[in-house]
DNA sequence: CCTTCACTAGTCAAACTTGACTACTGACTG
DNA sequence: CAGTCAGTAGTCAAGTTTGACTAGTGAAGG
């Protein structure tokens, strides 16, 4: 699973109504175009197939109110509601190596409950003990570890990611104990889109470095 | 960029002279298919596009020694083996979030002088450490890093991250500058591919728990 | 006024990835 | 000795991702 759609499910649940340039641009406002695949074609791309799956309901296309195309509006449907949660429960108790999808699994995390957040965060601190484990076993050969040369510095480089992301997600978890940040039912919620009007401050950016791919 | 092509030209390289099922046992050997996305589809796909690209050489079609369709045998190009040599340098000291590359390239990295794998992975420490620098310094807000909110914890992950690469990549330096490993002329060299008639001790195995993505 | 720039908004072809599928051989099993 | 299983070898369609491209508006500056 990639996180595009989570993350595109995440910003039109949060509009309510979004075209995709709003989308687009949320994205961008989460700094989600630095850590994924969050380019407009995945972006289109993933609202229109999504359309067709019925977890977003297209609206019929509107001329734009602001140059360019005209643009079709996103509402999520009751189905799109039900992935979304989903796949966020997924994206935080998986430990698949892919930091992109446990980022926007963060940025949505306080849509659940926090007593629930913290169950599917231990499930995750289990399922990298599990990992680990059965790697260190399967991966270790009869002669020793030494035997596999320079390549047993790709199982120790895996074993120590998997180690500090464990220590992380503790990390993660005392701090939610410990009160941090507002959870669905906790009140005032913390507002992460932008609204038809706001300027975006970490707008299009020549001023972040390009990472090097 | 994926780790497939890297991984790909490493393996067709080693054999001197490859068809795809070995190369896909060669892999798995490697453990590639848990780190990475080398599947079949993947495997075949770029077989055949770097053959298109002149990165590799197709010879005729040979019926198959042991069953099943007949098969392709290739063979790597100078133009090929320079561009695993750029693969392999970019994937040592780039740091872009994907550790499946760098993984592939630490499996090859045997095959440059110990000297340059060194400043490689210095360059390496360097990128991580601006890369770092640019996100902490543009992402935090004037108000504080408090109105971030729980958002502030996908930059903490990334961060922590960087950080924790970082160290890792030091260790192993320090590992390599101590004399670890036999790298290219210096001597027997390790050997990471089975030969045609050898069993593969890590053959295809339901003893891997599936990764659950 | 008219050219250029920045922004809004989206499309497209080409490349890549995925998961399921075909097809053949040899070995075991009842 | 037919049936099934494990292994060998590769194909394919559907879905996804990429990077470059189109196209319109409005404001600034000469």
């Amino acid at each position: 699973m990639s996180a595009i759609r989570l993350l595109v499910l995440g910003a039109v649940r949060q509009h309510g109504r979004a075209h995709g340039y709003q989308v687009r641009n949320d994205l961008e406002y989460w700094g989600a175009h630095e850590w994924s695949n969050a380019k407009p074609g995945s972006i289109y791309h993933a609202l229109k197939q999504m359309a067709k799956q019925g977890l977003l309901h297209a609206h019929e296309i509107a001329p734009s109110t602001a140059g360019g195309p005209p643009r079709a509006e996103y509402e999520i449907t009751e189905q799109g509601a039900e992935e979304f949660r989903k796949l966020l429960r997924e994206s935080l108790t998986a430990y698949d190596q892919k930091p992109d999808v446990l980022s926007a699994a963060l940025g949505f995390m306080v849509d659940l409950d926090r007593e629930e957040v913290l169950e599917l965060l231990e499930e995750r601190v289990r399922t990298i003990e599990e990992w680990r484990k059965s790697v260190t076993e399967y991966y270790t050969p009869e002669e020793g570890p030494a035997q596999l040369g320079h390549i047993g510095e790709i199982m120790n480089f895996w074993v120590t990611s998997a180690d500090t992301g464990a220590q992380w997600t503790r990390g993660l978890i005392e701090r939610i104990r410990g009160g941090a940040y507002t959870f669905a039912g906790e009140g005032e919620p913390f507002i992460g889109v932008l609204g038809e009007d706001q300027e975006n401050p970490y707008a299009t950016g020549d001023r972040h470095p390009e990472d090097d791919r």
